[in-house]
DNA sequence: TTGTAAGCGTTATCAG
DNA sequence: CTGATAACGCTTACAA
């Protein structure tokens, strides 16, 4: 606590009132004396008075903070998810805890236990790559913490909902690919735990069956690392490139993968989109900047943060217990560019 | 707080001990009994027993969590200077509280004023663009508040400072761009308010002296809203290029800049370097994948992050008021690449 | 080695 | 309309 900070009990001394009668007045309660209530005012006013905060938290139970556990900021899905969340918990005089798991399960639990800790009123989470078991949300949840799943979720988890629609997105994306003529198209996916892995490669496996396109379990190949270890990744693409029956394009399953792999075809100066066509999904404002411009899908990233927000914050100011959640499935976009152009094979 | 919390005092009337007996036996005091103590953590550990941080902090007047204000969590730059702040907080158990003032001067006074309600123990922030008045900063400060600085900083108040050297970040990249012949050089600068921006420019205009070079107040633009307000980047950009006395390269003085001008001169259709060249601060770790490649003046923000922290968290947790306050000048890292190419004009 | 009691700043309850 | 008191969960003299 800051040194100069004033109390309400100051406040009363000062004044030669109760701390009772202070307490009111601030919070402009209509039992309270006008003038009173403006001598208290104006005194706090003048001296800079604010309420302490830990006190409120700990005489209400509510510290008017929610938590974020994400892989990491500095990417660009989620500093816009970030965005999308403050937007809306600013507005409502909520802060914003936010942690990074960095894709790392013991760091995730940590995390959880430390902010569960820290007596906050709610929490967004969007899963670390690694995390296969949910029982530390579980508990959290049946402790009756309210709590918003975002992007990667835990589908058993009783919880609101909010993603992107992974199938869609990653289904259109093949058809289109399929439309510019790619026959043979390679995936490469974030850890295979993850519920947007999942999502995305059914999607692309709907639209391999509908159009009669080969496919190879070779094909599809998994980060799980998510694409920040790059021997990994270079693994990964080499492992494609060199294969006999080589892929003629390669769709990428997450932001980093996209960026990482236009990186390694370009280091291996593999042509786009003429050796070997590039889709993905990115967030990457700038992706027609790249060279080639660079075909994404695209994800409402903004939006899902502040709706993932707006229904934490119902759920948090709720007179009753919620039982009934929902899930969002929010629309992707499709921005096809040179990368994935028509091929000349 | 959470429903099923479990208290010290729960977990006394469970064993039949004192309050003060849990309480010193959970912090492993050495005035407890082996054996009790025991008996006392485990059944805390079975119950899944979590201190309650509210009465913590008021009882202790600290919080254990530090404010960050910086403008835009969806930002390079930004994004990863939280990186580097969070890894050192998180390991000395500090939680981080993260606001955005979206430039605005207004927002950033609210958003303080909250924080300061909040307990928190400590505060690092990077002016909005649009701030003159530092006088919040100014009493926060006075009021004994630790406050560490970053990037864009208010000189003129006492505390810890990080900056990058943008001083001669901005000199060499003038040196660059005249050694490859460029002679009329125009900078795109944020807010004329921003120690960044002042300092970059006097970087520069150290090197067009020194080498000589035609300089115009013409050729120095600034961006009020920092590059956010898209009519205002398309004015700027548009107004240099059509000059008669037209420069033959660009060097933006901010991250947001440095792409929202490739967009612009794309846009436009000017070639580069042949038509003019660009270079720029930036974070982006992708500039090389841009077309043209980039070349950049890089700043080492996790660094800036991470040494921010590390200066907040000593101030916080030293015995005796902190005096003498340091400011570090980290190196920046140039690359340069296409985009800056010797012009052949 | 363990227990008792006071207090951190706030508000809700009850009295006056 | 205002005041006294207790309580939120925890720590820390001081006592035993």
């Amino acid at each position: 606590m800051k040194l100069g900070a004033i109390t309400i009990k100051d406040i009363a001394k000062a004044l030669e009132l109760s701390a009772s009668t202070v307490s009111r007045a601030l919070r402009d309660s209509h039992e309270i004396g006008a003038e009173t209530k403006k001598r208290i005012q104006d005194y706090a006013a003048a001296n800079n008075y604010r309420p302490n905060l830990a006190a409120l938290s700990l005489r209400k139970g509510r510290s008017k903070s929610i938590g974020i556990v994400l892989s990491n900021v500095a990417n660009n899905f989620f500093s816009q998810i970030i965005d999308g969340i403050e937007s809306i918990a600013n507005s409502k005089g909520y802060n914003v805890i936010i942690t990074q798991s960095k894709d790392s399960a013991e760091r995730e639990k940590m995390i959880i236990n430390d902010l569960s800790a820290r007596s906050i009123d709610g929490l967004i989470v969007s899963l670390a790559a690694e995390t296969t078991d949910y029982s530390v949300f579980e508990e959290l949840n049946n402790e009756g913490l309210p709590m918003v799943f975002i992007d990667r979720i835990a589908e058993s988890i009783e919880t609101h909902k909010v993603v992107a629609d992974n199938f869609a997105g990653a289904y259109e994306a093949v058809r289109h690919l399929a439309g510019n003529g790619y026959k043979k198209i390679a995936l490469i996916a974030n850890n295979r735990n993850l519920s947007i892995s999942k999502e995305r490669i059914e999607g692309c496996v709907k639209a391999f069956d509908e159009l009669g396109l080969e496919q190879s379990s070779d094909w599809v190949r998994f980060c799980a690392a998510g694409g920040s270890d790059r021997g990994e990744m270079e693994n990964v693409v080499s492992a494609l490139l060199s294969m006999e029956n080589r892929p003629d394009a390669i769709l990428t399953l997450s932001d980093t993968l996209s960026l990482k792999t236009l990186r390694m075809l370009k280091n291996k100066n593999t042509a786009i989109p003429d050796d070997i066509g590039l889709m993905g999904f990115s967030n990457f404002n700038n992706a027609d900047l790249l060279e080639p411009a660079l075909s994404v899908i695209y994800q409402p990233s903004f939006e899902m943060g502040s709706l993932a927000a707006k229904l934490l914050l119902s759920e948090i100011e709720s007179k009753r217990p919620v039982t009934k959640f929902e899930k969002h499935i929010l629309k992707t976009r499709i921005v096809t560019r040179k990368s994935s152009a028509a091929s000349h094979l």
